[in-house]
DNA sequence: ACCGGGACTCTATCACCGATAGAGCGACTC
DNA sequence: GAGTCGCTCTATCGGTGATAGAGTCCCGGT
């Protein structure tokens, strides 16, 4: 019963799942399939298009189909939406970001690309500035659920980090932290927020608010 | 003459430039000081010491000091400069935003943060928001710099590229790229204008426009 | 003058990684 | 039955980060 690519990359998220990237690798991938290391030569290149098949594999789980907006919903909400989905597609796998800013570009990620910008051209926003848009948007989600995953370094056990001399060099950045999620807000409402104000922008000179 | 960090570290700048981040081994490193290899083992607790040393090394050279806008200028502008700076510092070595968004968060970087969110504080933007603003700004820099040093596979030789197939299927991207790289703009400008709609955003409701 | 200790570098070696070469095997076709 | 193609195997390469433990060399205390 041949090993076909499908399986093999289901495989390699599962095993992404339980080790993380640097745990993905192509003896353990094999082990996992029972077989041994060099059979996955055959099925792929090299290491890199493995991780670029995860990569999409994991955009393919959140986004199984590209669907543009009703047509009464703003794009603005739309847009949201999308990047919300995106986020936690890229939350939903240990180094998701990560994979995906390291593979190069997916067709996949092409594919959202294409709608949206479309999508916020058929709404009447000028190609340019649907293409801004978008970019920032899909660049910002990367940038930011990059330094969510990369985040906290350990549970409490920081490696030689010193909290109280912290605070007096970044009382600024400490006071900001405290004071957002004092009321009981979530790092959800972080990404929301910093993407209004992207959105906000966005809709100021973008034509008509929808 | 004992090796010292400072060196060891301007070094694998030099390296990281000569071949990349996959070229920074820790044998070249020693290579280049004349050194085996486990010496640098009495320096670093470990390669990502390494790697975080690096990407404290280039904020440095971009961020010698940190510098508050004159009283005259508008926290908007300031905050435009400040993140191409930060493009620049990542765009002065190869894999430069690979390398800080791999590192864990820098004691510069925080620095960098403090410095905008204050000054943002100080021009009477209420701390919320100033903090969303520069996480925005800062997040969107990293992504978007990580595209584009991920950007071209290789100079017209793509892997199985098929550029026919890949513009009929996605044709708002591709007409999107030539519309706005037609007249003479460049990626520079790119960055700008997409910072441009972040920033519009965030003084949309930041308080006075000035 | 000695000598002990710490700073610093060395050799040797691990376990593991991605990748390649080339043999083997089974099924299917002619 | 012979050959071919699809797929997997064994064996092995060069390279990587990391550790163990043995020097070496200088400097300060006695």
């Amino acid at each position: 019963m041949a090993l076909d690519r499908r399986q093999i990359v289901t495989e390699a998220v599962a095993l992404l799942d339980a080790d993380g990237l640097d745990g993905v690798t192509l003896r353990k991938l094999a082990a996992r399939l029972g077989v041994q290391q060099p059979t996955l030569y055959w099925h792929l290149p090299n290491k890199a298009a493995l991780i670029t098949a995860i990569a999409d594999a994991i955009l393919e789980q959140q986004f199984p189909e590209l669907v543009p907006p009703n047509p009464d919903e703003p794009w603005q909400e739309w847009l949201v939406g999308l990047a919300e989905r995106l986020r936690r597609a890229l939350l939903a796998h240990p180094d998701g970001a990560r994979i995906i800013s390291t593979s190069q570009t997916s067709l996949r990620m092409a594919g959202i690309s294409e709608l949206a910008i479309s999508t916020l051209v058929a709404r009447e926003v000028p190609l340019r500035r649907a293409r801004l848009i978008v970019l920032t948007v899909e660049h910002f989600t990367v940038g930011h659920v990059l330094e969510e995953q990369t985040g906290p370094p350990a549970t409490g056990s920081a490696p030689d980090f010193d909290l109280e001399a912290f605070t007096t060099a970044h009382p600024t950045v400490v006071a900001g932290i405290a004071e957002y999620f004092q009321d009981g807000r979530t790092p959800d409402d972080l990404f929301r927020d910093c993407l209004g104000v992207i959105i906000r922008g966005a809709a100021a000179t973008a034509g008509p608010t929808r």
